[in-house]
RNA sequence: GGCCUGGUGGUGGAAUUGGUAUACACGCGAGACUUAAAAUCUCGUGGUUGCAAAACCGUGUGGGUUCGAGCCCCACCCUGGCCACCA
């Protein structure tokens, strides 16, 4: 009988905000934009599960209480809906993505309506809106003007249960991302983006940014840079080169004799190196240059290696394989000769695809040693190499002029004789690789190139002597902007086919043959479409270009004037970076790699402005007491990365049945109860386990606060209750600003549970302040409560109350006795008598 | 194997950053109201010993620094996460 009507308040606050507007924000004339942006949700499965909810409210506390100090705070929302997930999805309920994507737009909107957050309504968006994948394509292109897109034959990953490729990042331990299926390789045209361009940008950018430790960790491992050397060996035998970095083919003085090269971070052991391996993939390229007699066994073997999965390449970690291709080499520092194997330990795409094998300081090497009776070199001093390889420091002992030098604090010296011999030369490797951008798919933006084969015919053959890593543009030609988008046209047919060709194969020849944008004959569209993390890469720069009309039934866009780029210049200015940032670290390496690329791109080409450094986004820090130093540089200066909510100490997902739909709550409870409970449960930063009982806990208290309202209220409030409130406005602002809800609803709890006790009132303005304090956390009852009390629409629309710091402290002190660091008494004392020692001792 | 987190009551978690360890909540126990239940309210709740006052022990383990350590230093053991034949 003491509890309040959720569902009616609720209802009514939300067509009051609605109405009035309370949460538009003047785009264009902001003078205190605050951008607050969470990473928006992709609509695949049943609808918003408990663990969006959390990071949505989260986020939104973060929003209101910004708002409420005064910023202009803009939060958009959208559907991350074009994609393999929602594709996947669709195909699994057996309905077409396109008409499934209506559904779980209005499903998702109306739940995102229900949890109360302060969205910017107007400025939604859909990443399968030919109005948002127009930009997709239109960013595609400028990537490929940039010489950022380029197309190469390439061994990729494939997943055969999704049929179709994917990026190492979508890889996880050889499995699919999506579907846990184990991938394969597979060797075909695929279009790339050249992020590696950016490798050591992207590193250097994560020093000026505020982002979890933990994130940026995963990224600098992700792009993985590596100093070392790389190094020469000469082929004796033979005449001819096999170049296998074009830098070196261009040399025609190199021709003889043959030189393998390949890259070490651990140049000081070169004199160990005793033999050499190279991938398979490499092995291939030498064949001409293997003796008759062993051709057949290497051949045999190259096949073999090739076709194994990465699963089982993996599984044969043990017992490394490898087999004599009968080539020596020469090795330039111990003028050794060397034999040169093929195994497919080595891999191709990392470094050059050739390793000089150390046995005696590196356990693969070692293992391979061991089992092909091999040589085993001890040149570093410390461990025993009979026993095990030794990768520790040490004397260096075996290496001519080398010897006596320690390691690794002599390392320079050793890449400086290295290059002084000119046996090698230092080198920087990346372990970061290009972003296969095409997906045989068909739920997504068509890739927006055509290929002309007359044009093709009469293209200069691109250089030849890249035989590994060839780029093959000759005949493709980007879409003219004009004519974009390339809508995607309806199939009835949409599943992926599995012969590594996409469904837009099928479409009707209309769609699937053009005029070729550069000699106007006739020319076939590309029919791949693009990655998922293409259209994510770039969705908070459109956020706020955008203006929708209200209803999200219609979904006519009012426009903004938009020609020739998708973002408004003098908004983006105004709003972009990114001030606040908040997801998940699930994306760590994925989408928040690819956005920082798109975005330096787009500042590279003079479509953002890259020296501006506007001084509204000088935000400070949380951690650190200072301002963003990144300017333009970075899109997300500030990130924040919530936890997990888990059940039953696992996590939530569709095959344990344990994934939990807030609807229930929301309609049980109200989505203060919901909202104020998830963010209750633990830290922010750390998620925590769903339970019912708590639940009960958190309607049990606004339950108690509704009912104080109602029947303790007075003209004045009782004093230590004056107190408390005070104490309560300075933590919780200070919590609020940090993201430690949990203990910032304690302190509010502490409040109510002094403000029960007997004789303790408070004052309608004492009342209204305290209103203020919840109104981030639980935006329904706060505002009723607050028009109850006579307060002036909005609640949400008010300053964050002031805490007078003379009221906070009391009169009355505890004086502790602590004797070795124990307690051994206290008792108390008024506060300004603590400065008098005498009475103190005399006390005590 | 590498890197990154974290380890505090029966449970989720607090602790002003070196100064009363366990705030707040859940759970549990006792009581009040009620014919009864629910709801609400009150009290109790780290461990051991004790009738009690109280004493001792307690923040993963072992050392160290300090008048004083959950917090700082060294070594180790687990939990969780990310990456992994990357030369």
């Amino acid at each position: 009988m003491f509890s309040f009507n959720h569902k009616k308040i609720e209802r009514k606050w939300r067509e009051e905000w609605d109405d009035k507007g309370v949460y538009e924000v003047d785009l264009e004339n902001a003078k205190k934009p605050f951008y607050n942006l969470m990473m928006f949700p992709y609509p695949s499965a049943e609808g918003l599960h408990v663990g969006n909810m959390y990071a949505f409210t989260g986020a939104d506390i973060y929003g209101r209480y910004k708002a409420m100090r005064g910023y202009d705070v803009f939060e958009p929302i959208g559907l991350d809906g074009f994609g393999i997930h929602s594709e996947n999805y669709a195909i699994k309920i057996g309905k077409h993505p396109k008409e499934q994507a209506k559904i779980s737009e209005k499903r998702f909107y109306d739940q995102l309506s229900k949890i109360g957050n302060r969205f910017s309504w107007n400025n939604r968006l859909e990443t399968y809106d030919p109005e948002y994948y127009k930009w997709t394509q239109w960013l595609f292109v400028k990537m490929y003007e940039n010489g950022l897109a380029y197309r190469k034959k390439s061994l990729v990953n494939w997943c055969p249960s999704c049929k179709t490729v994917l990026a190492d990042a979508q890889v996880e331990q050889g499995k699919c991302e999506r579907c846990k299926t184990e991938t394969t390789k597979k060797e075909t045209y695929q279009w790339f983006f050249k992020i590696t361009d950016y490798a050591q940008r992207l590193l250097d950018g994560l020093d000026k940014i505020d982002w979890p430790n933990k994130i940026k960790t995963a990224q600098r491992n992700w792009i993985g840079r590596k100093e070392g050397v790389e190094i020469d060996f000469e082929i004796k035998k033979g005449s001819e080169l096999v170049p296998i970095k074009s830098g070196l083919a261009s040399k025609p003085e190199v021709t003889e004799p043959l030189i393998l090269t390949c890259f070490t971070t651990r140049p000081d052991t070169l004199y160990g190196a005793t033999f050499m391996v190279v991938a398979p993939e490499y092995a291939k390229k030498l064949l001409k240059y293997v003796p008759e007699d062993k051709k057949d066994e290497v051949e045999k073997y190259i096949k073999k290696a090739l076709k194994k999965t990465e699963q089982t390449r993996k599984k044969d970690e043990k017992s490394k394989t490898g087999v004599d291709m009968g080539i020596k080499v020469i090795n330039l520092a111990s003028n050794k000769k060397l034999p040169v194997f093929v195994a497919d330990y080595v891999l191709m795409d990392y470094g050059s695809g050739a390793v000089m094998g150390v046995p005696a300081h590196d356990q693969r090497d070692w293992d391979f040693a061991k089992k092909y009776n091999l040589d085993i070199v001890e040149v570093i001093k410390g461990g025993d190499v009979k026993k095990q390889a030794y990768a520790g420091e040490g004397k260096i002992v075996n290496s001519g002029k080398w010897n006596e030098l320690m390691m690794p604090n002599d390392m320079g010296k050793i890449i400086d004789d290295v290059e002084e011999r000119k046996i090698g030369k230092r080198k920087v490797e990346f372990r970061l690789r290009d972003w296969c951008i095409s997906r045989q798919r068909y739920w997504g933006p068509p890739i927006p190139m055509v290929y002309c084969e007359k044009c093709a015919k009469h293209a200069t053959p691109e250089s030849k002597e890249v035989p590994l890593r060839r780029v093959t543009n000759a005949g493709w030609y980007p879409e003219k902007l004009e004519n974009l988008p390339v809508v995607l046209p309806d199939i009835k047919d949409f599943k992926p086919t599995g012969d590594g060709k996409s469904p837009l194969e099928k479409a009707d020849k209309d769609w699937l043959y053009t005029k070729c944008p550069k000699c106007g004959a006739k020319a076939k569209r590309e029919t791949d479409v693009s990655d998922t993390f293409l259209d994510s890469s770039w969705y908070f720069l459109r956020y706020p270009s955008i203006k929708k009309s209200a209803t999200p039934e219609s979904k006519q866009v009012l426009l903004r004037r938009v020609t020739g780029s998708p973002f408004d210049k003098k908004i983006t200015e105004n709003w972009l970076p990114v001030n606040a940032y908040i997801g998940g670290a699930e994306h760590a390496v994925l989408h928040l790699m690819y956005s920082r690329f798109v975005w330096m791109a787009l500042c590279d080409w003079g479509i953002l402005p890259a020296s501006a450094t506007p001084e509204s986004h000088s935000v400070p820090l949380r951690r650190v007491k200072e301002k963003h130093k990144s300017g333009w540089s970075e899109p997300f200066p500030f990130l924040f990365g919530h936890g997990l909510i888990i059940k039953d100490g696992s996590k939530m997902s569709k095959s344990k049945g344990n994934i939990i739909n807030p609807d229930k709550y929301i309609e049980k409870y109200g989505a203060d109860v919901l909202r104020m409970y998830l963010m209750f449960i633990g830290p922010y930063e750390q998620g925590g386990d769903f339970k019912d009982t708590g639940i009960q806990g958190m309607k049990k208290f606004l339950d108690r606060v509704w009912r104080l309202f109602d029947e303790k209220i007075n003209n004045k409030t009782s004093k230590k209750l004056k107190r408390k409130l005070e104490q309560t406005i300075k933590k919780v602002g200070e919590d609020m600003g940090s993201f430690n809800y949990n203990t910032a609803i304690a302190k509010l709890m502490e409040c109510t549970n002094l403000w029960k006790e007997d004789g303790e009132v408070m004052s309608e303005q004492d009342g209204q302040k305290f209103l203020q304090l919840m109104a981030p956390i639980a935006p329904f009852i706060s505002e009723e409560l607050w028009s109850k009390l006579g307060g002036e629409f909005s609640i949400h629309n008010q300053k964050w109350p002031k805490y007078d710091e003379k009221l906070i402290e009391s009169e009355k002190v505890i004086f502790v006795i602590q004797v070795n660091g124990k307690l051994r008494g206290q008792f108390e004392v008024d506060r300004d008598e603590v400065e008098n020692e005498k009475k103190m001792i005399k006390l005590a």
